[in-house]
DNA sequence: CACCGTTCAGTTGAACTAAGCAACGGAATTCGG
DNA sequence: GAATTCCGTTGCTTAGTTCAACTGAACGGTGGA
């Protein structure tokens, strides 16, 4: 046994890999090269530009789908600008919050805290006033020195729908009591509506200049890819058609450049996984399911307790295939939460976690009227009943069932 | 048959509560002279 | 007497609860053809 597996281990290291470089292929990569974007990318380097003679730049915002290279073309453009305001001396700060983290910047303390601290200011994690957490930003910031700051706050819409847009009111309004330091926000968010039901006063002055980012078609998709690839991989380890493939998958997918880079990265690992020597078409295939299951996985994996048993409720109550309704899932759940030893919400709650569930996709949830006999959500499982097994099996060691 | 009021089973929004935390200020304790 | 520690109070955030208004189509009754 022991020499069998030595033996494996030779043979892997011996064997010629198919990745020279995989970050290439995961999400957080900028290239020095983005396709198809050379329009967005003067336009945002425009309006930055002042930043260089220390003049406020506008406010931006960036709308378009997931995956059209928006926090791809910010990180570029700032990071660019950054390097140059260093040299030239200039007191440039640039500071990148996602706001749809959990339990980092999803509500109005957390994300001004969590400011505070990108310069180096401890902030309790409760017990302060919003307001006593604004002024020790404002004070960490509004040092001696002229100085600008460039706040990039990407999926915004998250944050809006969360905790409203006072948020995002108080934020435009610091600048005006700020002395030595002047604060640009650029606003990326994947939903192409979501200034429509912004207050108008906090819509005009945070997109003073708007970015749009159209999805990528498939041909651009390819451009990307092999792109990417060539520094990713090998030379000629991808069979040919496999790139149009990816693309034309990704494609289909609204345009979202990161899934089909997603896509060829997990293509890639299991060609050499199972040895071969290139990538074929028919490791796209094992790709695509391997995603699928590992991001729902994954979101489940990280849901709280309740998510979790709540989720398991309606996988057992929905079993046999039939519709299910939320009374079921809730009678089925509080016996679970006596096995599991778990306190049991109220359905209140479970209403609401019920559509949390829903907005990541795992489950359909619909608000039905059933006439006489009420109103209720209908639901159903929104995945491949292939990776139900699994699911129900990472909820289980989860819960301790 | 068309129309219309009733009814049900949750949905949804808002106000409220408990748990945790930090800051503040006064009381109690310690300490050095 | 000053410095330090302790402790209770107040006020904050956040997750979850409680309360109550609201929803919308099927049901079943009514009247008209």
């Amino acid at each position: 046994m022991k020499k069998g597996l030595s033996n494996f281990f030779e043979n892997y290291l011996t064997k010629n890999p198919l990745f020279i470089n995989k970050k290439a292929l995961q999400g957080n990569f900028t290239p020095e090269n983005i396709p198809h974007r050379d329009e967005q990318i003067k336009q945002l380097a425009n309006i930055l530009a002042p930043a260089l003679r220390l003049e406020k730049p506008s406010n931006v915002f960036c709308y378009g789908k997931s995956g059209t290279g928006k926090t791809c073309v910010t990180d570029y453009v700032t990071s660019q600008v950054y390097d140059l305001s260093k040299k030239k001396k200039i007191d440039l700060k640039i500071c990148y919050l996602n706001c749809k983290l959990k339990k980092i910047a999803d509500t109005e303390y957390r994300l001004i805290a969590e400011l505070a601290r990108n310069f180096n200011v401890e902030v309790p994690a409760t017990g302060l006033p919003t307001e006593e957490v604004y002024k020790i930003f404002v004070k960490a910031i509004d040092t001696k020195g002229k100085k600008l700051l460039i706040l990039i706050l990407d999926e915004i819409d998250q944050l809006v729908s969360k905790v409203g847009d006072g948020v995002l009111y108080n934020l435009t309004r610091i600048n005006s009591g700020l002395k030595n330091c002047e604060l640009s926000i650029i606003g990326i968010s994947n939903d192409l509506l979501f200034t429509d039901n912004l207050d108008p006063r906090i819509k005009s002055s945070l997109s003073e200049e708007e970015l749009v980012f159209p999805p990528y078609n498939a041909i651009q998709l390819q451009d990307i890819l092999r792109e990417r690839s060539k520094i990713a991989f090998r030379a000629n380890v991808v069979e040919e058609g496999v790139i149009q493939k990816c693309a034309a998958y990704a494609a289909r997918e609204h345009g979202d450049a990161r899934r089909a880079l997603e896509l060829l990265r997990v293509a890639g690992e299991l060609a050499e996984r199972s040895g071969s020597e290139i990538i074929q078409i028919r490791h796209i295939d094992g790709a695509e399911e391997k995603i699928e299951k590992d991001t729902v996985l994954d979101v489940v994996r990280t849901q709280p307790k309740q998510s979790q048993v709540t989720l398991y409720s309606i996988l057992k109550v929905c079993n046999n295939g039939k519709q299910i309704f939320t009374g079921d899932v809730y009678d089925f759940y509080k016996n679970i939460c006596k096995d599991v030893g778990l306190k049991p919400l109220t359905q209140r709650r479970i209403s609401d976690i019920i559509a949390e569930l829903d907005m990541f996709g795992i489950i359909n949830a619909r608000v039905v009227s059933k006439g006489r006999y009420g109103r209720t959500k209908e639901i159903s499982i929104g995945i491949p009943s292939s990776t139900m097994p699994k699911i129900e099996e990472t909820l289980q060691e989860g819960l301790g069932l």
